[in-house]
DNA sequence: AGCTAGAGATAAACCGGTTTAGCTACGTTC
DNA sequence: GAACGTAGCTAAACCGGTTTATCTCTAGCT
């Protein structure tokens, strides 16, 4: 099994293989009867060029890049990751070079080794810290880079996010005004941007209210549930920061007697089939992560395409009510 | 910015390109006085070695391909990829070139692409069908591949799969022995080979037992269920083919006024948080999809480095006993 | 001493493209 | 009719590696 080659068509159809390239990408340079032959004996022979080669001479990779610097164990709960690659691919017809890491170290290193060896034309970057040292890296390799996530405004670079802190304050205004007074959280992990603005937003809204830190992961969203439950001020309703917490916090809400909604109402940050189908079905901010995705490839084919960097503002998350949360009792 | 290349360590090394390599690669043909100033110059320079250009003169790609022809929108829905590609990454230190296409010629064609530029040194073919084309397609390029959760042998590939057949048969026994006769299965996409071999396990454990197919998304397991529980031969037992159809079935059965398990007994084939937290927790097949990944990214390596083809059974699903499941009351 | 082996290194070809410099033939222009 | 411009093409360099053919030198053997 032989592909043909640029050199295999030039000899075909008479020519150079320079002559070849420049007919092949449009280029002016050779005549259109040239071309035409070209071209189709290229169709002929079924070519493909080798987007191989074609990055090595400094051109595209026909690739792009993501990394993701979690423990890989959990990241298969998370599935706003998966989603987001799905909705990613809908809108690109390239394929997504995708690496998982365990240090950040790693993450930049890989960054940096992707864009020496042009394996990539572009790359997304998640999961945004508190100033995250990614966005200078790439700012000063010039490799093209879009950030998903992180709300606001980084260096240079493309970004696209859904208002964190305006969903947040809608939460908690929703709860103060069902009378509760007692309101707690449920963080996702400290050292990401989108935490830390939650936090401010909750603080802002809610002023006193406990913020416990978690991981998103059952057993940790679990454990501060029962840590607030059990505490002196029990609060009357906890907004979790995503959606495998909540169903486990109802979980030990229940375990303890708690009841849902008389005594406690939950909100989750994210939404899922996991909110919908459990009883009671959780209140829940939802929004299309698949959507987000496709928003984000489209950005980074802009900045591909020699585009100015923008902020973009997806739409912000919205509000679902649903049983979980009630007008509070006593 | 510029990366040192094999030129560089060669001027300040004092040696020729060639020598350099054979130095990097410690194969034989240089002194050992040689090589070890040629490491010690490459790493003091931070070299290295540019995968793109490696591809392009026949050696490793530095990457493995996944192909999915799913609808890009059902995907966030499957938690089962993206666990699978966290555990192929966990054992696996190269990149996953992932991409999503819409239908089987495509993902076809993206093999023999990959293939031809040196891409991806293998591949990972999952949803495997009923005489899937890709296998000779594969076979025939040469391309090193490994056969992901399609039991049995195909050709000669390796490959890695847990018994499908077995498991259906213990959940249907398990089911017999509470004393059900009439146990239905709502079943996943009819034209993959698990799907199948499924379906054969059940109607040889359940003669008689009604089948009806799904494509795992919850609407369409509703959807099932709500037609065999409003049928004429009501069942007392339902098999889901995954874990968000057996949870909307429990959701539809609640919704009817049909007690579970008092009623109606159900199993997921698909363990997940979702069957935990639900009330009432659902029993299910449990699996590792992680180390399963884990495995098969294992199987790939020892492919990749000219190992024979083999078959590696996947241990078992096992059975987990939930509330959801109980002896026949009637 | 003469011959052979083999170690150690180099130069050059090669992978499959892109890009640049240069060449040829033809048509304008003054 | 000499100078110039330009369209159309070719040859060759280049990207960063690997691999092969070749060359030199030293050691070992008869």
């Amino acid at each position: 099994m032989k592909r043909p080659t640029i050199k295999d068509i030039a000899t075909r159809a008479g020519v150079s293989k320079g002559a070849v390239s420049l007919a092949l990408n449009g280029r002016p340079g050779v005549s259109d009867a040239t071309r035409e032959r070209v071209l189709s004996v290229a169709s002929s022979l079924g070519y493909r060029p080798s987007s191989t080669a074609r990055a090595l001479s400094s051109a595209s990779a026909d690739a792009v890049g993501l990394v993701l610097a979690r423990p890989a164990r959990t990241l298969g709960a998370e599935s706003f990751f998966f989603q987001l690659i799905a909705g990613i691919q809908a809108e690109l017809s390239m394929a997504l070079l995708l690496q998982v890491v365990d240090s950040h170290e790693a993450e930049i290193e890989l960054y940096r080794r992707w864009w020496a060896e042009h394996r990539v034309d572009g790359v997304f970057l998640v999961d945004l810290r508190v100033d995250d040292p990614r966005v200078p890296l790439v700012e000063s390799l010039g490799l093209p880079a879009v950030v998903v996530g992180g709300a606001g405004h980084h260096g240079n670079l493309t970004s696209v996010w859904a208002d964190d802190a305006k969903a947040m304050t809608s939460v908690v205004s929703y709860l103060l005004s069902l009378g509760h007074k007692r309101i707690a959280r449920v963080a996702g992990l400290p050292s990401l941007l989108h935490t830390a603005r939650r936090d401010a937003a909750f603080q802002a809204a809610a002023p006193g209210g406990v913020i416990v830190s978690a991981d998103y992961t059952d057993e940790r969203g679990a454990a501060a549930t029962r840590e607030l439950l059990t505490g002196a001020q029990r609060p009357t309703a906890i907004v979790y920061d995503n959606d495998v917490m909540a169903v486990a916090g109802a979980g030990v809400a229940a375990e303890l007697g708690v009841a849902v909604p008389a005594e406690l109402s939950i909100v989750a940050f994210d939404d899922s089939p996991l909110c919908r189908l459990i009883h009671p079905p959780l209140t829940a901010l939802t929004r299309d992560t698949f959507a987000f995705g496709a928003r984000a490839a489209r950005a980074l084919l802009a900045v591909l395409s020699g585009a100015r960097p923008t902020d973009t503002e997806d739409t912000t998350p919205v509000l679902v009510p649903r049983a979980s949360t009630a007008q509070i009792s006593s």
